[in-house]
RNA sequence: GUGGAAUUAGCUCAGUUGGUUAGAGCGCUAGUUUGUGGCACUAGAGGUCAUGGGUUCGAUUCCCAUAUUCCACCCCA
């Protein structure tokens, strides 16, 4: 059997490291400026902190866990998702008595066993953030102004930021009770999803997506309409941070979002670019969670981004993550005797901190030209006999021809200059 | 989980209505007379035609299964 990878894996090949290395960077740094800390936490938790964090009714707990048992007999899982294990982290280590609020992020890969799509693969990268300890709507402002923030830093523009908020313990049964009224005699029309959710959940009826429910769900009340005040006064606190960042975003009230744990503001960076699969972020508040999962009652709010999806619709805004080459030198060699002494010559280079690159393969002078040439590599020089025997060389800058000579003793210093002036120029 | 499309060289793709040694472009390697690359030219390497089974005198081609990819639904990042 030839060996391939298992179904929605993907390399990373040296050719598309550098984006992710940008974008990672570019996200850390966002982040840092923003006052948030990296956490790092473990690719596998107990199946708990899922079932209890994420939720047993959702999809993503029912059916698109890796779940497994350990030698040990415990039963483990694959984490979906970043938050519920930040969570747990939050709570085990006792941030709670850190100075609030406590601000992470977090560059994680996550796993679903899901049937494969553009844009969705079984193991995928997220950025993300959580921010505990404060219930107001500042953090939530500043959160989706970290996100513009990175988005603009990288480039990206176009993307839609859509809000929703869907209410909280107080005002959601009042909800609830009056889609009920609502969808009373509409259900048996309605599909079978619909009709399940009218009992369990029926503010997931709102975003259904089939045909037949459309025009039942068009007319459908609004959680909106049915805030209780304190929310009501979170929406608009939000709505007014934004406006004066000037951030443009659209109240979307079909915004539900899939995971149990959302309270209040929910939020979406939507994309045309990316398939079916248009989300490139989501997030949002989640007041009751830290508590949920065994914690002091703190409220929270994060996101996730799909890096994946950004990658993709970078590429499709045409915006260029590509790293400037490091400044690299090629050391051609003219004759055997002189191979020796610029083999010593690289090592010396390279511990000095220069990169540059020696003949391996046994070239001629002709293909090493070509070979630093195909490679970019953006200066050459030559070594041979003469050089061995006068002690100086030319370092050539290959884009336009120009020379300098140096001598061979002085080297590592010499090269810098030159290299770093004309990277200046440029 | 449901439904549909695809898989031929490292990459992008031709092709065989079932019939000897399977093609192109790009890329790769070497060379175009041993002190300067890009262009051009010449030559070469590289394929169990995704894998396994079946039908057939004969399968890369037809059928089935498996793997992987893509699309729609569902859901989500």
């Amino acid at each position: 059997m030839k060996l391939c990878l298992p179904k929605g894996t993907k390399d990373i090949l040296p050719d598309q490291i550098h984006l992710w290395q940008k974008a990672e960077r570019v996200f850390a740094e966002v982040c840092e400026q923003y006052g948030f800390s990296e956490i790092r936490i473990p690719t596998f938790e107990h199946t708990d902190v899922f079932e209890r964090g994420v939720g047993n009714a959702t999809d993503v707990v029912r059916k698109e866990m890796y779940t497994f048992e350990d030698k040990g007999g415990r039963s483990i899982t694959l984490r979906p998702e970043g938050t519920a294990g930040v969570v747990r982290s939050f709570i085990e280590n006792g941030m709670g008595s850190l100075p609030s609020p406590v601000k992470l992020f977090y560059n994680i890969t996550a796993f679903r066993y899901e049937k494969m799509q553009k844009g969705r693969y079984r193991e995928f990268h997220q950025f993300g953030v959580e921010a505990f300890g404060s219930s107001g709507p500042e953090i939530d402002a500043e959160i989706i102004s970290l996100l513009c923030t990175f988005f603009e830093r990288v480039g990206i523009a176009q993307t839609r930021l859509c809000i929703n908020s869907i209410g909280c313990p107080a005002c959601r049964p009042t909800y609830h009770v009056a889609l009920k009224d609502y969808f009373a005699d509409k259900v048996s029309d309605m599909c079978e999803d619909c009709k399940a959710r009218y009992d369990i959940n029926p503010q997931r009826m709102i975003d259904c997506k089939e045909e037949r429910c459309k025009p039942f769900v068009a007319n459908a009340p609004r959680q909106i309409e049915y805030l209780c005040s304190d929310c009501r006064t979170h929406l608009s606190g939000l709505e007014k941070c934004l406006s004066s960042l000037d951030i443009k975003y659209k109240i979307d009230p079909s915004i539900v979002r899939g995971l149990d744990y959302y309270t209040r503001t929910v939020f979406e960076f939507v994309s045309d670019h990316v398939g079916t699969q248009g989300t490139i972020c989501g997030g949002g508040r989640y007041d009751r969670l830290v508590e949920t999962m065994g914690g002091p009652s703190v409220p929270g709010i994060g996101f996730a981004m799909g890096v994946e999806r950004f990658l993709m619709e970078a590429a499709s805004q045409g915006v260029s993550l590509a790293e400037r080459v490091p400044v690299n030198l090629c050391l051609v060699h003219m004759s055997e005797s002189a191979y020796d002494q610029v083999f010593r010559l690289a090592h010396r280079l390279r511990r000095a901190g220069i990169a540059c690159e020696v003949d391996l393969m046994g070239r001629s002078f002709r293909a090493q030209m070509k070979y630093a040439n195909k490679l970019g590599i953006p200066y050459m020089m030559v070594i041979g006999d003469d050089e061995i025997a006068s002690g100086m060389a030319k370092i050539k800058r290959m884009i336009d021809g120009i020379e300098v000579e140096v001598r061979l003793d002085d080297l590592p210093e010499q090269a810098s200059i030159f290299m770093n002036e004309s990277t200046k120029e440029n």
